[in-house]
RNA sequence: GGUCCCAUCGUCUAGAGGCCUAGGACGUGGCCCUCUCAAGGCUAAAACACGGGUUCAAAUCCCGUUGGGACCGCCA
């Protein structure tokens, strides 16, 4: 019988939940439910200076809407001190740690002429022989590490990695005010939490010979390690707020689809052959490190925003009605609270969907269905609104006026009874129509456009073109 | 500076020594469809960083070079 699986994502709360942490949760959480085991969101807020509750709520806030959802926690290391503390007694006891009594600033100094001289900024473990206490000074602890032999982490994703137990320096584990450090309290969790697998980015491959020897020291056995390649901005350097968007809400905002985003953030670094968009089972199904790369990936907007399409377009128009809603009323084409027409709405999307890369984009299509008045594009009305198409518009409205069947037939019969007797092409009328009632030259088929934005409106739209040509 | 990691089209990637004349996707150009714009279809340009080995055979294995990245905190 094998141990279930338990995994976690550990964010710091000093920041927005942002992509590259969001394809880490994500990892993680397809992982867990590959394999039918637990996923557990920690937060690690030990630096007390850097972290909110605001940021907290922010992470939450992410995670659910890109919809990863745990299974246990979030727990918060602030309220673990008792525990880290106890394993740092134990470790004191046995000798493996010791009290340190440099300062801050002498650290620092030290570090400084150390890269000056080309040397390592290494602590050089002075205070692991001091006899007694310094009077007059609140100590740090550091962990004793071994001064010789190596260290090797077989991970799941590089193979193994050899260190040397000398680049190993004696770092600390709890602070002068008694608070303790990531290195530490990461372990002291994950072997709380009985974590089987540690999924994290590739910045922490470096730190894992220190946390191994950490467990070694407590006497645990270590989980398995997979380190994920990072994602880098267009210049190869790391995502950062320069390169745009990097927070996951962003996106939301943005009027991108959460769906669209994981699908977006799960190539980068794994595959499935050639498949391009998976449903959320498929990638539960299919996900493996064994197809996780071991390159950087640079994020890629354009592709994004290609994804973004697909699901849109495989989205329900039923579905996207509820969630244009909010972007209807962001880009202020309706009322906070304002009733649309449900099914109205529906048909309306039909014909918007695959043609609206974002929500934003349908809601601003979306404008001259709804909008009590179209404005003209500039270009678009010296091109179509002109003494060319004045009689044909002039027409067209007498002949609808009369229609009693307000269907794309019907609208579709009448324009070519009218571009038949002129001898023209449809273009030649549908093209000045479409000016005249969505103000541009872009828009689903305008029998369908026409048919949506109904009798009434159309007339009154025309008899608006037709006044503005004179 | 030291240590560690990485290296296929501009970008994401397929590739497990012969199936590779290196495949797919985004983006870009062309064509088709067409009332416009999309969507869709077809098509083109576009990559194994470099140098040595190993092998009958290397994008694939080994070594080196170069280039990128990460870490070296009383940050996580």
């Amino acid at each position: 019988m094998t141990e279930k699986v338990r995994v976690r994502f550990a964010p710091s709360p000093t920041g927005h939940l942002h992509i590259g942490g969001a394809r880490t949760a994500l990892f993680n959480y397809l992982y867990a439910r590959h394999n039918n085991g637990v996923f557990i969101l920690r937060i690690e807020d030990t630096d007390r200076t850097r972290s909110t509750d605001e940021y907290i709520e922010a992470i939450l806030e992410g995670m659910r809407w890109i919809g990863l959802d745990w299974d246990e926690g979030p727990f918060r290391q602030t309220d673990r001190f008792d525990v880290y503390l106890s394993y740092v007694d134990t470790l004191l006891k046995e000798g493996k740690a010791y009290y340190c009594y440099c300062s801050a600033e002498e650290l620092e100094e030290r570090r400084k002429l150390a890269m000056a001289l080309g040397r390592q900024p290494r602590y050089d473990g002075r205070c692991r022989e001091l006899k007694g206490p310094v009077p007059g000074v609140v100590p740090s602890v550091r962990f004793s590490m071994p001064r010789e032999g190596r260290t090797v982490v077989d991970d799941l994703i590089r193979g193994k990695v050899v260190f040397e137990n000398t680049q190993l320096d004696d770092f600390i584990i709890l602070r002068s005010d008694r608070t303790p450090t990531y290195n530490f309290t990461v372990v002291v969790d994950d072997v709380d939490m009985r974590i089987t697998h540690v999924i994290r980015g590739d910045d922490h491959l470096n730190n894992t010979p220190k946390q191994i020897h950490i467990y070694k020291a407590l006497g645990y056995e270590t989980p398995k390690f997979a380190h994920l390649p990072m994602i880098l901005g267009s210049d190869k350097a790391r995502l950062s707020k320069r390169h745009g968007a990097t927070s996951v809400m962003a996106y939301n905002e943005m009027g991108y689809l959460p769906d669209a985003l994981v699908n977006y953030l799960v190539r980068l670094g794994w595959s499935y052959g050639d498949q391009e968009i998976f449903s959320r089972e498929e990638l539960i199904k299919y996900f493996s490190f064994e197809n996780v790369g071991k390159a950087a990936a640079v994020f890629n907007p354009d592709k994004l925003l290609w994804l973004n399409s697909q699901y849109i377009i495989n989205s329900s128009s039923e579905k996207l009605s509820e969630m244009v809603i909010p972007f209807l009323v962001k880009v202020k084409i309706i009322a906070e609270g304002q009733e649309l027409d449900g099914a109205w709405l529906v048909r309306a999307i039909n014909t918007l969907r695959e043609r609206s890369r974002t929500l934003t984009e349908l809601a601003n299509s979306l404008g001259y269905y709804i909008a009590d008045e179209v404005n003209y594009n500039e270009k678009a009305k010296e091109k179509f609104l002109n003494e060319k198409s004045r009689d044909l518009l002039v027409e067209l409205k007498t002949c609808l006026e009369q229609i009693t069947e307000f269907s794309q037939q019907g609208l579709e019969a009448a324009f070519k009874k009218i571009t038949e007797k002129h001898g023209v092409k449809l273009g030649n009328l549908a093209q000045p129509v479409r000016v005249a009632v969505t103000g541009g030259t872009e828009s689903p088929g305008i029998f369908e456009v026409l048919e949506i934005v109904g009798k009434e409106k159309t007339l009154k739209r025309l008899e608006k073109a037709i006044e503005t040509i004179g």
